[in-house]
DNA sequence: GATGAATGAGTTTTCATTCAT
DNA sequence: GATGAATGAAAACTCATTCAT
C-alpha cells in the first residue's frame, strides 16, 4: 500500500516497470530488474506496494486512467451524436497511437492472470461513455440497430489490430490512414 | 534400434502445455507441471525440447498451423471473389470461436517476448492467402481500394475483439451475432 | 565388466575418455559425451564397464600399463647400475614428455577420489624395479644414503615438473635440455 | 544503508569451500553443501559469486596469495644469496608441507579446466621472485649456468613430490629428512 | 551385443520477500 | 523512509543409468 511518500520515486516505479514489462513480458518481470531501472532499493518498492501483483495491478489502473482520461479529453456529452463519435473515435485512435506500447500493455495485462478482479471491473466502467454514445446513436437510428458489444467490437477492434501493426512496424498509420480507417468504421455501423 | 522419438509423446507434451498456458497463463508454466500434465519425465521434455522457450515456440507454431489448417480448409482461391470472402470470413471466424482460449493464446503469444523472430515471419506467412483474396477483390472494384494492410485490420481486429468478448463470457456470440457481424464487415469494405 | 566383444570399441571408450578428461577435467566428465566421443551409445558403454567410476578405474590402469610398459621396455635389471640407471632415467624422461597429457593425466588421477585403493596400489607395485635399483646404487656407495623415497622423489620431482612446464608450452624439453636435467639429477644423488 | 557485504561471510565460504574440495574434491563439491558449511544460505553464495565457476577461482586467488605471503614472509632480496635461497626453500617447503592437501589443491587445480585463463597468469607472477633470485645465483656463479625454468623445476619438483608422498601418508618428512633433501637440491644446481 | 529414448533424483541457480542497519 | 544483503523455497535443467526394441 501507498503511504505518502515520494510521488516521483512512485513514478519511477511505474515507468520502470512499464518499461520492463513492454521489454521482458510479465514473467520476465523481475522485481530486482524494476528495482534497477528505477534507480531505488529493492526494499523500496515493498514500501510503495504490497507485492509484485499489487505492483502491476497499480501500474495497470494508473495508466489505464492516464489513457481515459487523454482520449476523453475535451468529450461533452451534450454535444451531437456524429460530432461527438467523431471527436471520440479520432482521439481514441490517436492516442493509442501516440503510445501504442502502452495500449500494447494495457490489453495484453487484460488477460494476464495477475489482474484482480477488482481491477478488471474497474477498467471496464471507463468505457461506460461509448456505450453511451452508441445507444444514442442507435436510438437517433443513425446507427444499425445491432448489439452495441457487436458495435465496439467493430469499432474498437480495428484500432487495436492498426495499433499493433503500427507497433511492430508492419504498417505506418499516418493520418490519412487514419481518415481511411474512419471512413470504414463509419460505413461499417452507420444505418 | 531404441526407441524412436514418440510422435505422441511430443503431441502430449504440446496438448500438456497448452492446458496450462490456458489455464495459468506464461509466467505459471512450470517444467515440471508440463511433465506432469504430459504423464512423462521432466528429463523427456529436455529430450525434445532445447529448454522451456523451446517448447513455448515450438507449441505457438504447432498451434498455429492446426488454427491455419482449420480456416483454410476446403479453400478454394480459382473460385469467385464473393464466395471465397464470405467462405474465409465465417470459417475464420468460426475457428476462432470454437477454441477462444486458443485464439486468444496465439495473439496473446505472438506479441510476447518468448517469441524468436523466425518463428514470427514463418507464422507471419500463414496469411498470404487472405491478402492476395483482398488484392483480388480491389481489382474487381468489389472492395474499397484502400491499402490491404487497413482492409485486414479491418476485417480482423473485430473478429479478435469478438473471440475475446466471448471467451470472457463478456458477450455470447451465437450464430445470429456472426451474421451480423459479417454485414458489418462487408458494408466496411464494399466499394 | 568388460566383456568378450569388440576389443576396437573398447580402445575407443578409452581414448575418448582420456581426450575428454584432458579437455574437460573429471567432473566435467560425462558419460554421453563420452559415448559420443566414441561414436557409440550410451548404453553401449555400460556393456563394457559397471558405471562411470569403472570405467575411469580400468581406463587409469590401462594407461598405466602402457606408459609403465613403454619406459621399462629393454630394461634388464642385471645389467650394472650406472648403466641401468641413465637407461632408465631417460626412458622415463622420454616417454612422459612424447605424451605429456597423459602423464598429466596419470598424475592427477593419481589423487582423485574416484581411484580405488585397489587399483593405487597396483599402480605403486610397477614402480618397484626403481626402488630396486636406487637400493642397488646405495649398496655400492654410488648414491647417497638417504631413505629411498626421497631419492625417489628427488628424481621423478624435476621430470614431472618438467613435463608440466612442456605441456603447457611454458618451456620446451629438447633433447640438450634432457641431458643438463640429467647432469642435475645425477650430481644431486650421486655420494 | 543497509548491512554491508560481510567479509567474515566471505573468508567463511572460502574456508567451507576449501574444506569440501579437499574432502570430497572437485567433482563432488555441491554448493548446498558449501553453503551449509558455511552456514549461509544458498542464495547468499551466489551474492558474493557469480556461479559455481567463479567461486572455486576466487578461491584459488585467495589460497594462492595467502601460501605465497606465507613462504614470502620475511623475506628480503637485498640479502646475500646463499642466505636468501635457504631461506625461502625451507620456508617454501616448510609451508608446503604444513598444509599438504592446500599446497595438493593449489597444484592440481593449476591444471583443471576450471581456472581462468587471467587467474592462471596471476598466479604465474608471483613465483617472480624465485626466478630473480636465481638469475643472481647464477651471475654470481654460484648455480650451474642452466636455464632457469630447468633449474626451478628441479628445485621445486622434489618439494611438490615429497609434499604429496606427505600427503599421503607414503613418507613422513620429518626436519632431518627435510635437511638431507635440501643437501639434495643444493648440490643439484650448484656449480 | 547395440541402441538411444526415457527416467527422475539430484544439482545449480533464481528471485520475491524480509529485515538489520 | 530507504537500503541492499540475506534468505530459502521453488524452478530449470542435468546426467548417470536403465530398458524396450
Amino acid at each position: 500500500m501507498a503511504r505518502e511518500k515520494d510521488i516521483d520515486k512512485l513514478l519511477a516505479i511505474y515507468q520502470a516497470t512499464l518499461r520492463l514489462v513492454l521489454k521482458q513480458g510479465f514473467s520476465g518481470l523481475r522485481m530486482g530488474d524494476v528495482a534497477k531501472e528505477a534507480s531505488v532499493a529493492t526494499g523500496t518498492l515493498y514500501i510503495y506496494f504490497q507485492d509484485k501483483n499489487d505492483l502491476i495491478n497499480q501500474l495497470y489502473l494508473w495508466l489505464k486512467n492516464k489513457t481515459v482520461a487523454a482520449y476523453m479529453d475535451g468529450y461533452d456529452s451534450s454535444q451531437p451524436f456524429m460530432s461527438n463519435f467523431r471527436k471520440l473515435w479520432f482521439q481514441y485512435a490517436q492516442v493509442s497511437l501516440a503510445s501504442p506500447q502502452e495500449s500494447a500493455f494495457l490489453e495484453q495485462y487484460y488477460r494476464s492472470p495477475f489482474l484482480s478482479e477488482e481491477v478488471r471491473s474497474t477498467a471496464e466502467h471507463l468505457l461506460q461513455p461509448i456505450y453511451d454514445l452508441l445507444a444514442l446513436g442507435k436510438n437517433e437510428h443513425l446507427v444499425k440497430d445491432f448489439p452495441t458489444e457487436l458495435l465496439i467490437a467493430q469499432l474498437m477492434g480495428p484500432i487495436h489490430e492498426l495499433v499493433r501493426y503500427h507497433a511492430e512496424g508492419k504498417f505506418c498509420v499516418a493520418q490519412n490512414i487514419l481518415e481511411q480507417a474512419f471512413r470504414l468504421a463509419w460505413d461499417s455501423i452507420k444505418n
